[in-house]
DNA sequence: TTGACAATTGAGTATGTATTCACATATAAT
DNA sequence: ATTATATGTGAATACATACTCAATTGTCAA
């Protein structure tokens, strides 16, 4: 048996951790809804939606105000978040309110945040 | 003073919650940062990374081995990963093992993982 | 029905970024 | 010193995506 039997551009050093890792590694389909759901997170403009839908239900013109952008740009941005299971929407007239789904989120907000305190 | 006193192609709709959440906003600064941060999680390769980080400390060609990727692409999120404060290093000889360097990127793992999980 | 307004959406553009490739650096062994 | 190996890095490419603009849909009021 070949020193180096993984597909990678290089040897194996450790051999017994590389395969105990291995067996470890969950599905790859949780890395890539986990990555999803942290990239959704990961923008500026969604954190802010985020932030203030934490401290009200708010139509589509509030958040563009609050955050001092386009209607549009927050109507793309509620759909990337209604789409992950972020927000969810409650239709009233010609207005729709957007609110938090989920709770996780909030709890890993406030974490996050607790990191970046913590760093600086 | 007029009905859209903000910088918006919109009004303002509902003038108290709007004015409110906007005096709660924390510093934008904050939002850059936290953003930055769930912007390292999300991505598939990082995640990865990170979750292997978690059981062991591991040198680049493990790691390589374990994700079945290349070494150059590996040290460069490795890179990325230890300029946000999330890995850091040891040197020993020719080897450099990293670890993670935050209890803060598991309790955000876990938490998001039971998101996923609970999603489906 | 017509006009006004909230919201959505598709296309286009600009920007960011993950990986590859080629090369550079650093350490260890011969 | 020279070679082999582990890692780092700059440039280039390929791909993803945030915002703008223009147009459309849906709802209310006159």
């Amino acid at each position: 048996m070949s020193k180096n039997e993984f597909i990678c551009d290089c040897n194996v050093i450790h051999k017994d951790v590389v395969e105990n890792t291995i067996k470890n590694m969950p599905d790859m389909d949780i890395f890539n809804k986990l990555a999803d759901f942290f990239k959704i997170l990961g923008d500026t403009t969604r954190a802010k939606i985020l932030f203030a839908l934490d401290q009200n239900e708010m139509c589509v013109c509030d958040i563009a105000n609050v955050l001092g952008m386009s209607k549009s740009s927050i109507s793309h941005q509620l759909g990337t978040l209604r789409r992950s299971g972020i927000v969810r929407c409650r239709k009233s007239g010609k207005e729709v309110f957007y609110m938090l789904d989920d709770e996780h989120v909030k709890q890993v907000f406030e974490i996050g945040t607790e990191h970046i305190e913590h760093k600086k």
